[in-house]
RNA sequence: GGAGGCAUAGCUCAGUUGGUUAGAGUACUUGCUUGACAUGCAAGGGGUCACUAGUUCGAGUCUAGUUGUCUCCACCA
């Protein structure tokens, strides 16, 4: 059954339908026959906090190519689509909508009501983010849809990580961690971003117990010296090392602390002299550890300063540091201050400037993790797609610290360990503990949640059902291509790598196929706070979904970044309208019956242009192939646009019109049956790509399948390889062109026809194409002969094979006079160039054959063209 | 400080292992109510492929360096 074509190109007429139709159809979910090989896909799951940009936008398009191709050429495909609860971003949110809106915070409500809040907006969030996935054209199953906090996957967490824990794996320690004083929660290094912002080194004098001296060291940071429990130099120093042992004493405080030696201060830079402080800098931790010194914590969680800080307790960090600087000058303690820009470390998610501070915490230990992982991707096992970017895998995984893992958030994967109060017993287990196995006393379960990329790590084998033996991990686990930014590598790339490694003891994905990030017309990322995002809803809504994706993968090259304009997305439709009017064109000539129209006619019957075209699909069908196989989802896109418009639109309905309008013709009939092979052949190309509009027109096309979603992906077929026979076309193509070329240039109208003769050794081929030529290059009569001699007339070359094309009527003398010399110097230009070449030795020798054999073939036309120049110039005179 | 990307037509970008006269979109010029499409058709103009040196018979493509630009990682008190 067929559907009718709307007159006019209107995606959003159809789009949502067909759609509506493939979920109904249960064409995403995979095919069931355990005769295909699978292909798996999961997800990068999209963050609960908002709606999808475009950088998703190209994600899943990238995706939805992928796994579309592959369900076409026959693979049991399973995308499984999900959101990720984004623990910090999300409780950010919820948190500042609770404040603007009833101006309550979460303490106010409690860890319950606040966590019931959390759980409506990840509702609310998730039906937009997968109604936006739709609105994309996105194939992933439904079915079979998780997010990172459903029961699966919680137990999942749970599983993992009482087996990290039982192996030694993970681990509670007192260390340095990055704080955020905002969200009041630990963050790993991964989530800490560091900004460049001006600031100042302030010089300070620490003066020496029982002498008259100081010591001057430089400070970025002087509220922390409340903390400071010593001041390292250099043991190999010359200037400084008659200090160690000395004792110190700390203005403002006037506490004694000792003069150490320790390494790690460089000679020559500052003073050579640097405060210690354990408990508020990585740095000073590690000094710390190694000298027993006492870690002293002036601030609050809040970064507040605490009693420590004495008269400055309850300040503001910064409101301290601008009291105590004031005081230190005042008291003479203050030598300079130098504006010195720094280095910040902020949080990832709000932006506060962190805090280094000691906490307790929890910790994966990485060393032993991360060693096969980095095996994995050496051996080639895992492979990255473009290769470069597993440079960036290995620099992070070879310099690896561990990992802290535990956020003081309320949303999230509470930690499993148990506490009982009674006996002081710690117990990690995968079920709730409420009994503690060793007096019986009430246990508490841990406050604190899990770091949100704990879970995300889990996600190609927990969305497939681990822990449990499932059906859908035995057959789509390890999955085949993981699609996603070089934003998150190390993020979440690293971290399944280890995990899938560890838990499953096979890798998690075989292909990290990495794109880029999608910018403004201007080359900037799109942010917030410039307000340059443009929403992929609002372009789907305007130019339609299949516009939105052919403008985000055409051109794209794998890792590199995009820009996205109106320029490319008006591109994109422009496109699509072209090859919507192509498919009109030929449904309002199809009279014949389906079955007839859906065969391809007997070799005897086809034209020169038919074969032509023919092979040329032939040839486009096994590159597209095999650019998809190589991830150029680009190069693959650009060839169906070229041969669709240029080759296929341009050309081969032009060509085929005359045939087409000799109605009830068998001429006439191979044409149109030629035309619905080569266009249902396109559409199927395109599919992945333009999933909707093929769709559409796919229906209302005479077609075997009953969605083209499920027909199989064109290959390369010898049944109809016909490049034998292309060089025929090309030739007449060359004419028309050169035809076209004279008339613009001699400004004649196209109502104007013209006589043509041609002298040529390729008779039949013109004799055939004499319809074509009258309708493509407006040729009133053509006389094939075998020498032009007309005093009245001039002659014309091209470079198609010995070939005068003598347009009787209409040349204009002196111009084609002009054109000819031109055309001849030029000519000259390529012959002594290639002259030059294959008389070079080296090239001869060294080069292939077959270079050497097509540069002699193409000197040899030149000189042909060359003969046949100076011939038609003679004529002129 | 370490690593990497990018530099090709006015603009935005392709150019896969070195091998035709370096391509596309867009913009520009000229002509066109051509039996689907003006979101179109036809014909054009426009590039010392950032610079320098090297490898090679041959370099936009490989190597080294220079300049500009962007990104990631580390982080010095």
């Amino acid at each position: 059954m067929r559907e009718e074509l709307a007159k006019n190109y209107n995606p959003a007429e159809f789009e949502d339908r067909i759609y509506a139709k493939w979920v109904e159809k249960g064409y995403f979910k995979p095919d069931g026959d355990k005769k295909k090989k699978p292909f798996s896909i999961v997800i990068p799951p999209p963050n609960v906090t908002g709606q999808l940009h475009m950088g998703h936008a190209l994600d899943e398009t990238l995706q939805d190519i992928l796994v579309r191709t592959k369900r076409m050429q026959g693979y049991s495909t399973l995308w499984v689509p999900g959101t990720d609860h984004a623990g910090i971003a999300t409780q950010i949110k919820v948190e500042e909508r609770l404040r603007v809106d009833e101006g309550l915070s979460r303490y106010d409500l409690g860890r319950d009501k606040f966590l019931e809040r959390v759980w409506a907006w990840k509702d609310s969030y998730e039906e937009r983010i997968t109604g936006q996935l739709k609105k994309l054209g996105a194939s992933c199953d439904w079915s079979r849809q998780r997010f990172t906090m459903d029961e699966g996957c919680s137990r999942a967490v749970r599983e993992v990580f009482v087996n990290l824990y039982d192996k030694g794996l993970i681990y509670r320690g007192h260390r340095i961690i990055n704080w955020c004083p905002r969200c009041l929660t630990a963050l790993s290094d991964a989530e800490v971003e560091y900004k460049d912002m001006p600031g100042n080194f302030w010089h300070i004098k620490y003066p020496i117990k029982g002498e008259e001296g100081y010591v001057e060291v430089a400070t970025t940071r002087p509220e922390t010296m409340f903390g400071d429990t010593a001041v390292a130099v250099n043991p190999e120093d010359e200037a400084t090392k008659h200090l160690v042992g000395k004792t110190l004493i700390l203005p403002i405080v006037n506490r004694e602390i000792p003069v150490i030696a320790d390494d790690y201060v460089e000679i020559g830079f500052g003073t050579g002299c640097v405060k210690i402080t354990p408990a508020h800098d990585p740095n000073d931790f590690l000094v710390g550890q190694r000298h027993g010194l006492e870690q002293i914590k002036v601030m609050n969680d809040d970064a507040t300063m605490n009693a420590y800080a004495g008269k400055y307790e309850g300040m503001d960090r910064y409101a301290c540091r601008k009291a105590l600087v004031a005081d230190l000058e005042a008291e003479g303690f203050l030598v300079k201050t130098e504006p010195h820009d720094h280095n910040v470390g902020t949080c990832y998610r709000c932006g506060t400037t962190v805090e280094p501070l000691t906490s307790d915490q929890w910790f994966v230990k990485m060393k032993p993790l991360a060693a096969p992982a980095i095996e994995a991707v050496e051996c080639g096992n895992i492979n990255f797609v473009p290769e470069r970017f597993s440079k960036n895998y290995f620099n992070w995984m070879n310099n690896i610290l561990d990992w802290c893992i535990s956020r003081q958030l309320w949303w999230g994967h509470r930690i499993p360990a148990f506490y009982c109060d009674a006996c002081g017993a710690m117990e990690v287990s995968k079920t709730d503990l409420t009994v503690c196995p060793k007096c019986g006393a009430p246990m508490r379960q841990e406050e604190d949640v899990l770091d949100t990329w704990f879970s995300s790590a889990l996600w190609p084998f927990s969305t497939l059902g681990w822990p449990d033996k499932t059906d859908d991990l035995a057959r789509y686990y390890p999955t085949d291509t993981l699609v996603t930014g070089y934003d998150i590598i190390t993020f979440w790339v690293s971290r399944m790598i280890f995990s899938g490694l560890e838990h499953m003891g096979e890798k998690p994905f075989s292909t990290v196929f990495i794109h880029g990030l999608v910018r403004d017309a201007q080359g900037r990322k799109m942010s917030k706070s410039l307000g340059n995002g443009i929403d992929p809803l609002k372009i789907i809504e305007q130019y339609g979904a299949d516009a939105l994706r052919f403008a985000l993968a055409t051109g794209n090259a794998p890792g590199n970044d995009m820009r996205f304009s109106d320029e490319k997305i008006e591109a994109a439709r422009n496109f699509a309208n072209k090859l919507w009017n192509a498919s009109r064109f030929v449904l309002m000539n199809l009279t014949e019956d389906d079955e007839t129209l859906l065969t391809l006619p007997e070799e005897s019957a086809l034209t020169a242009e038919d074969k032509w075209i023919l092979s040329a699909f032939n040839k486009l069908a096994r590159s597209v192939n095999d650019n998809v196989e190589n991830y150029e989802v680009g190069v693959a896109l650009g060839e169906i646009y070229s041969f669709t418009w240029d080759t296929f639109c341009d050309w081969y309905i032009e060509m085929a019109k005359s045939r087409i309008f000799a109605k009830d013709t068998p001429e006439a009939l191979t044409a149109k049956r030629v035309l619905v092979h080569v266009l249902t052949g396109i559409l199927k190309l395109l599919h992945p790509y333009m999933p909707f509009i093929t769709e559409e027109i796919y229906q209302a096309l005479p077609h075997a399948d009953e969605s083209i979603m499920i027909s199989a992906y064109p290959t390369f077929d010898k049944e109809i390889d016909f490049s034998a026979d292309e060089e025929e076309i090309k030739r007449i193509i060359a004419c028309i062109t050169a035809i076209r070329a004279r008339r613009a240039e001699m400004n004649i109208a196209p109502s104007k026809k013209a006589k043509l003769y041609v002298v040529t050794k390729y008779k039949s081929t013109f004799e055939n194409a004499a319809p074509m030529l009258e309708k493509l290059a407006s040729v009133s009569e053509l006389h094939i002969v075998d020498s032009y001699d007309s005093s009245d007339a001039v002659a014309i070359a091209t470079d198609s094979g010995n070939l005068y094309i003598p347009l009787a009527d209409v040349i204009d003398f002196e111009k084609e006079r002009a054109r000819l010399t031109a055309e001849y110097e030029k000519n000259e230009g390529e012959i002594s160039r290639l002259e030059k070449k294959l008389s070079n030795e080296g090239f001869v020798a060294k080069a292939p054959a077959a270079v050497v054999e097509g540069e002699k073939a193409k000197l040899a036309k030149y000189l042909e063209t060359r003969a046949a120049i100076t011939e038609a110039l003679a004529k002129l005179k």
